[in-house]
DNA sequence: GCACCCATGTAACCAGTTACATGATTTG
DNA sequence: CAAATCATGTAACTGGTTACATGGGTGC
């Protein structure tokens, strides 16, 4: 079977217990987003396509007259999102703008390239906040999720240092100003 | 004017000296690709557009029989790319199916997760490699794509040891086993 | 009563990749 | 002469985002 890593996080977030397609889109914006985002409009899609291939379970389950599909999955998409697991990761991809903005700020004196620093810096001491005040939830669980949030802190905190040592390189002007 | 990055990375290629469409593409491939990829059926469509808008210029220069239109940046298309420079980056994407398996390996023993991270430090041991290899041409070149190229091996090299500090954490079973 | 959250879904759009077609030149 | 490389381009497809439409429930 050949699915999206899309359809295993949907997949694996509904393994551990049934949920709706709301429940799903907000647990992947405090969890796999740092890595793997999804939108309503692959969710959505996506619990359809995997109801029709017999991987997941859609049960209604209206809270008062508000409708209401959880679903589960089944075993055929356990063995599924076992057999996903056991093969080797095939994507990976970054898309960075600031790197992208360092690589060609020969174009501009130095100043300009350290306000882009600033931002990348900004950007991951954020991302490592926010990972931080969901820490504690994690903690709780323990596991693998646990050790992939301290991983993206530890990432972040490593970005932002690389971040900051750059505009240090270039305020003190080490950084031989040959141009490329 | 609202132009995408890949745009920007075309404009950024040809200000340093005119280049065609295919020289872009081996750059890009050599370069920016760690961190901005682009392929053909991107390039040659955006040099249209950027020839259209007057932000580049080709001029048809054949080798022998072979046809051939190197672009040159612009007045206006220098304008336009330190504009670009001086905004602050919007976007950072990541997308790492190796991540998203390691997230969800509870679904599997351990062994299973230690293959991943296996794979995943290999992935990232080879980028290392390549960006090595390169770095000599980078060296004579100096400046910002120096910089951004030895940030990248710092990247992979630090995403490397994690991987492999993971692996030790889950054999030596320090990863408490809470299931989430 | 209003704002906000829960909940589902889709249509239009955008970015990007893959695969292919075509053909000249160089190198072993 | 074959294979690799230089060179340009496009059509089909895939993956994904944004924006919108719709409507019920909850808390102030």
């Amino acid at each position: 079977m050949e699915l999206s890593p899309t359809a295993y996080v949907v997949l694996g977030l509904v393994r551990v217990n049934p949920r709706s397609g709301y429940e799903i889109k907000s647990i992947v914006d405090e969890t796999t987003r740092f890595f793997w985002a999804a939108s309503y409009g692959q969710i959505y899609p996506e619990l359809r396509k995997l109801s029709e291939a017999g991987l997941v379970e859609g049960v209604d389950q209206p809270t008062g007259g508000r409708r209401r599909t959880v679903y589960s999955i089944t075993e055929a998409g356990l063995a599924e999102l076992r057999s996903w697991l056991e093969r080797p990761p095939e994507t990976f991809e970054m898309r960075d703008e600031g790197l992208l903005k360092l690589f060609f700020a020969g174009a501009l004196p130095p100043e300009a390239s350290v306000a882009t620093l600033q931002a990348m810096r900004a950007h991951h001491d954020q991302g490592v906040a926010e990972l931080r005040r969901i820490e504690p939830m994690a903690e709780s669980a323990g596991g693998f999720p646990l050790m992939v949030l301290r991983g993206g802190i530890e990432f972040g905190e490593f970005f932002a240092d690389w971040c900051e040592r750059m505009e240090h390189q270039i305020a003190t002007g080490t950084a031989e100003e040959a141009e490329a």
